[in-house]
Parts: C-alpha cells; structure tokens; sequence
DNA sequence: ATGCATCCTCTAGTCGCTAGAGGATCAAGC
DNA sequence: GCTTGATCCTCTAGCGACTAGAGGATGCAT
C-alpha cells in the first residue's frame, strides 16, 4: 500500500533523488527492496530516517556523525553518551566558525566602509587585500578556510 | 639577489609548497622562471603577491573573485568597483552564513542543554534529530550546508 | 501507439587544496 | 670527492557531500 518510488521519498523528505543513491552507495540508507524492473521501492520508514539524515546535515553533522546518531536510534537501548559527545563537539565547531566569521565580518565591513569610487591604485578594498598589517583583528583561518 | 626558491616564497608568505603550485597551475600566479634545473625562481614581488592571495582566501574570496582583484591590483587605472562590489558580495555571504549558524548554535545548544544520561531511547539528541518540529528555529541551509 | 516523466547505472565535475609516488638535484658536512 | 638529507620536479588521486550529465530502460496517461 504505502511503497513508495525513490522520486516519492525524495519528495516526501524534500531530498533529491541523487542524493538518496548517495546516500545508499555509502550505506547511510539501507538498500531498499527492488521492483521486477529493478526500481527502488521503500517503506514508509524510510521517510523518517531520510529526515533524520537531513536535519542532522542541516546542523552540520559529517557523514560519520550522521552514522554514529542513526546507529544510536537504531538501538534505543543503548546508552547516548555518544550523541551527546558528538552533538557536544558539533556546537563548540558552530562556535568557532561563527567566532571566525564574526572576525572577517568586521575586516570586511571595514574595507566595505570606505567605499571608493575612484582608480584602483586608491582603493580600500584592495589596499587592505595587500596589507595585512592593517587588519585590527585576527581574521586567520584556524585550520580550513571558510568556504562561504 | 633576491631570487627565492618555491620554498623560501611559501615560508615567506606562510603558504605551503603545494598550495603554490596550485596557484601557479590554476593561473592565479604565474609562472616563474626556472632554474637549468628546472626549479621555479621568484622575484621580490612574488611574495606580495601570494600574501595578497592569501589574505583574500583567509577572508573567504574565491579563487574567481581573487583573480578579479588581482587584475584590479595589476591595473591600479582602473575604476575600482568591481572590488567593491566583490567586497560587499562577500559580507553579504559572510553575514548570511553567520545567521545560519547562529540558527544552528540555539538549535544545539536546545539539544546538548538537556544532556541525558539514560538509554538512546530517551536521547534528547536522538530525539530532536528525528523531529524537525521541535525546532523553535528556522535553522535550514539556504544553499549549501555548513562545512563546519 | 505515442510521448513524456521517471527510473536505472556509471562517470566526471565541483572547491581548494593535500598527500603520495617516483625520481632529480642541491647544499652541507666529512 | 662522497654521502646524506633536504628540497625540488611532475603526475595522479583523494577529501566531503554531493551534483550533473550520458545513455538507456521503464511506467503511465492519452
């Protein structure tokens, strides 16, 4: 009654379909059962777990995290000690990053502030690009570089 | 006199070796003369450069738009908007992702505040994972999710 | 029966590097 | 002069989390 095709599920959790094979491929999902015709077909609990997966790459879990927090609601009786640390490590990550942000924000605004309008050999925005020294704040990427 | 090997330029400008190469292969720096050897030689302004490319990666330019503004710092004639414009891009990116974060940081503070310590099955982690409805947030990725 | 939507697998591309293989060359100490 | 270790070269592959597209097989509605 309730077989759902993968454009339905991917419907239903407002996924796209690529990525629900993605997902499988990596094993996220299970595989699901197969049509004569070789069409994926899933049960309604699919949608629930494909939204899990989505909300929790909404707030920025890795795809390991994501593994570790499905097995966990898999097995309900099992202590959450896990969940708790990883949901722990992913606000100080949050954190960070904003702290970082918040340092170029205030870089940018600066340089965005002195609006020229004038040749380029005047400008503020580039000026400050060739001269580090200028910056008031501590605008370094900590490990990787923000890729906004 | 003041030639430098790849090394001494990426120690000067605290960039690795690699990264340098990288630059160079993606037109973002061009090519030096070599040694008989074959070994990349830079000159002074080399160094000037690469700074200028790093500061601009460190406050989140893409590779595009770093090139936009080093053709603007290599035409100081020009009329500078193109830089302004980029600049202001970029806060506009900046501010947008630390909205989103900021979304993220009150969603899993919410989750980590009511640390449990009894099975998954009572896991408020777990919990608000499989329940987008709890969120009081609008915490959703606009384009693309967070790399945290 | 036609036509279009949806599905399948597979490969390659995105971004900005980073890591490693496999080999040549350089500089310093003995 | 010789050895050793650092540095350099090119090339390819990998990261994360998908996304896009080729090329072909179904399914469903008219």
């Amino acid at each position: 009654m309730s077989a759902l095709s993968i454009g339905k599920l991917a419907n239903a959790a407002d996924v796209k379909v690529p990525t629900i094979r993605f997902y499988e491929q990596i094993g996220l999902l299970p595989a699901p059962d197969r049509t004569q015709s070789d069409r994926r077909t899933y049960q309604q609990p699919a949608v629930r777990r494909l939204a899990f997966v989505k909300h929790a790459r909404q707030l920025g879990f890795g795809i390991d995290a994501i593994r570790t927090l499905l097995d966990l609601a898999d097995h309900p009786e099992r202590a959450c000690g896990d969940a708790n640390t990883l949901a722990e490590e992913q606000l100080a990550a949050v954190e960070a990053k904003i702290a970082q942000l918040d340092a170029l924000r205030i870089e940018l605004r600066r340089m965005v502030s002195a609006s020229c309008s004038g040749p380029a050999a005047e400008c503020r925005v580039i000026d400050a690009l060739g001269d580090h020294g200028q910056c008031a704040q501590d605008h370094r990427a900590p490990d990787r570089v923000v890729p906004v």
